[in-house]
DNA sequence: CCGGAACTACACTGCACGGTGTAGTGTAGG
DNA sequence: CCTACACTACACCGTGCAGTGTAGTTCCGG
């Protein structure tokens, strides 16, 4: 005796459609100003539908950052067998640098990250309690773990990898992000010097010393 | 032929309370989920009152982040020149955490930085051009200065001091706000360990090599 | 051909909220 | 005592928007 309406599930492109248009209406005029009128017209489809298939528009927000938080965890993990599987000590630097352009530029706009974040925090803040942790915490993960594999392969010397991922996205993205506000960083040539530089200063703290 | 209504001014009891209020709303609620009856509540005053003084909501966001800007750039400043003003390269370490830790707990909550960014940027992003370029970037260029200073005196070796700064900044006060969403800094104890940590990792990248 | 599911179009409710107008109260200064 | 001003209390308007109910259309499987 659930005490839902029966909302319409699985994987159909109407609600693909809607889900796309709620992000991106959400990541570029915010949850609250966002009305369900608007996202139901992106999508091309009634808003009748919308409530058919979400329930609300609570429920439609969780929706979207699921779909954002899986899909950038999938990108991260692919990256990181792309660009860090097998390296050498001489092929490390670029190898990361690499690794954080093609994240930067895969997230669809860049921001992305950061904006999910916002999204989840400010807007459901205090409305849903989604179990982000899984989401949120994946790509540190994911890299930690590699900092860790790095580390046994004698490359790194991380002593803490958690706390070596968060400097190392610090550093990286959380720089790049500070800097240009706006940008996305797909395309802005101010991005690549930042990542760099940010992937020496990791270097130096963190390279396995002779 | 001022279009305006003759708005109050003037640094009244009043006018401090109500922006007061609003940042304590805005900060925990969002803009959007803050009335001004909300605020004229909580301000103890009369709804009618908040736009005697402001005018509308959005020129009351603007007076709010003005405010916690400037003192947010007095507070950084002061502290910089408390903790980093006469240092050696034994003390460089401690100092530099000393200020870290310093500026997240003077900041009232601690994310105010963060969430100050968050207000002027995700809420009023379409609504105000406010020329916050100054309020933004003050506490990244106050650092900058000190660790040219620094370089100037040996210590460091900064080539880029606002990218050092930047990096200074994300290492230690991104770090930690990524880490501890919600909390706020003042009290926890995981935050002086991010923060020595990170400091390190700077000192590690950055300290004038022999 | 029938029944049902997916959808649309649209009207409609309820409410929260931004903003205004105004009458009235307290208070300080001349 | 009178005026001016800061302020409150309160009613009020307009609007945008979440969410619902419903009648009608299309399409598909049996």
């Amino acid at each position: 005796m659930a005490s839902a309406k029966t909302l319409r599930e699985g994987a159909t492109p109407k609600r693909a459609a809607i889900v796309t248009a709620a992000r991106e209406l959400f990541f570029s005029d915010g949850f609250d100003r966002t009305s369900v009128d608007a996202v139901a017209a992106r999508a091309g489809v009634s808003k009748r539908t919308v409530y058919d298939y979400f329930g609300d528009k609570v429920t439609l927000l969780n929706a979207v950052v699921d779909t954002v938080g899986q899909s950038m965890v999938a990108t991260i993990r692919r990256t990181l067998d792309e660009t860090l599987a097998e390296v050498d000590a001489a092929g490390l630097e670029d190898a990361l640098v690499a690794f954080s352009m093609r994240v930067s530029t895969d997230m669809l706009g860049s921001p992305e990250y950061a904006t999910l974040q916002r999204l989840a925090q400010t807007d459901s803040g205090h409305l849903a309690k989604l179990d982000r942790y899984e989401i949120d915490n994946a790509p540190e993960e994911a890299l930690a773990e590699r900092f860790a594999a790095l580390t046994e392969a004698g490359l790194l010397d991380v002593t803490d990898p958690r706390l070596g991922a968060d400097q190392f996205i610090a550093l990286t993205f959380g720089v790049a992000l500070n800097r240009l506000r706006s940008a996305n960083a797909a395309e802005d040539p101010r991005v690549r010097p930042i990542l760099v530089e940010g992937v020496r200063v990791f270097l130096r703290a963190y390279r396995s010393g002779p």
